[in-house]
RNA sequence: CGGGGCGUGGUGUAACGGCUAACAUGCCUCUUUUGGGAAGAGGUGACUCCGGGUUCGAAUCCCGGCGCCCCGACCA
């Protein structure tokens, strides 16, 4: 893409109303806009991120059975009713409106109740079991106090998954897989190094649930960490019981402050209990479904990463979610040798599959490097009259700011 | 929901109750520039969040509303 055309600009401060730096550093380098408090819009270069951040999700629930699907963010009063969570008192963040004929209608924060109902249409017998869905969902969560930029919103993106299985033991089979596949997931996502699978309260069903934090200063959880089994327990749960089912000292913990990215909990039969979400086994038996739900925020990830990684310069995206994989910067002036060189390794780039961004804009050298750290693209390739000297280029990486020469033709 | 802070050109700031609301940045035009947010000149842009009130006079003081941020509580 060549920057010229990107709608988008850079600015030099943050707006004096943003302190968190995720909000900071990307309303600074155009990635999303905020609407007012507790909701921003994705930008070109944010939305390219977020869908990056998606996309890895998506190949990882596939990998493990997930079956993609889509509801709707409209709910029904009476659906929620069933649970006894329709109630204000019960839940208290629902955004809650009417249609014209005046029923009630809310404005989803999860989605156990609908798809629980859904199901009922498609599960009936051992044979239809077990069985995986996911989906990338706008939630609405009416937050008292929405804070830390797009951290903790009131509108957010959320991936989540739901499990159906035949039994409790197939059910914990799948938590384990659902489980290594968040593993991989924020390995890929470039924050495995600062995630920890964390022991949280499991609710009426199972003794724990698990969440999956990312320490960074910013976060609003306090975790107590085991470095050398790579687990950590949250606060809310840390007692004696479960150090003693843990296996792990208390000496050996140590507090840190991490942000939720993922949460994956064992719902038992909760929900098919209330709807009657039943299955015939094989011997005509009716029997209930056991459920569990897996969430991850996509758009809270991405606030997370560009907690974790950023310097006084900008952000500094891992590779796999940068929304370029190249910065291609072209210092012509009115050079048209060195503009045209450009033009050509440009289009020798997105031929090799490369994702460019390309600054063919006429500002000042200074601006394009400023705006280049900020926006925060892995590797940085400078192409200028001195560069094609020796038909090279100047490539630079963000995160450790290795320079290095490269002829054009072994690019 | 308790406590605290703040609303002034697009953005960041300034202005004792008193001149035409100032400065920087951004944006536009011209000239000169081009390896770390270049320089000069000229221009553009604000019912000072909204509504009342006090006053000869309000960005400034008072009341009400709305919005934003922070701390705490809350967080399937």
């Amino acid at each position: 893409m060549k920057q010229s055309t990107l709608f988008t600009r850079t600015r030099r401060e943050a707006p004096k109303d943003e302190v968190a730096k995720n909000a900071q550093l990307l309303i600074r380098a155009g990635f999303i806009h905020k609407e007012m408090a507790g909701a921003y819009s994705f930008l070109p270069l944010g939305l390219r991120t977020l869908n990056k951040i998606v996309q890895i999700i998506r190949e990882e629930m596939n990998s493990i059975g997930g079956q993609e699907i889509h509801l709707t963010a409209l709910q029904e009063k009476k659906i929620w009713e069933t649970t006894g969570r329709w109630d204000d008192a019960v839940v208290d963040n629902w955004f809650k409106t009417e249609l014209k004929n005046g029923s009630k209608v809310g404005l989803a924060f999860t989605h156990e109740e609908p798809l629980t109902a859904l199901m009922k249409d498609h599960i009936s017998s051992y044979k239809n079991l077990p069985a995986s869905v996911y989906q990338f969902q706008t939630k609405f969560r009416n937050e008292e106090r929405a804070k830390s930029g797009i951290l903790r919103g009131r509108e957010f993106l959320m991936k989540d998954l739901y499990s159906f299985n035949a039994d409790e033991k197939t059910h914990q089979e799948f938590y384990e897989k659902a489980s290594a596949a968040y593993v991989r997931i924020f390995d890929r996502l470039g924050l495995g190094a600062q995630t920890y699978k964390t022991f949280a309260s499991g609710g009426s069903f199972a003794k724990y649930s698990h969440e999956f934090q990312t320490l960074t200063e910013a976060g609003e959880d306090t975790i107590y960490v085991h470095e050398a089994k790579k687990i950590a327990v949250n606060k809310e749960v840390l007692n004696d019981e479960v150090l003693t089912d843990l296996g792990i000292a208390r000496s050996d913990l140590v507090e840190k402050k991490a942000v939720e990215v993922g949460n994956i909990f064992s719902l038992g039969t909760r929900f098919s209990d209330a709807f009657g979400l039943n299955y015939k086994d094989e011997e005509g038996k009716s029997k209930p479904v056991v459920m569990g739900s897996y969430g991850i925020g996509p758009s809270r990830v991405m606030g997370t990463i560009a907690e974790v990684w950023a310097d006084e310069a900008g952000l500094i995206w891992p590779e796999s979610v940068a929304p370029f994989n190249i910065h291609l910067i072209a210092l012509f002036d009115k050079d048209e040798k060195v503009k045209k060189a450009a033009e050509d390794l440009y289009a020798k780039l997105a031929k090799a599959g490369k994702e460019v961004l390309y600054d063919d804009r006429s500002v000042s050298a200074g601006e394009k490097f400023s705006d280049s750290d900020l926006i925060g693209i892995p590797k940085r390739i400078v192409i200028s009259a001195k560069t094609l000297e020796n038909s090279s280029v100047e490539t630079k990486d963000r995160a450790t700011g290795k320079v290095e020469v490269v002829k054009i033709m072994e690019l």
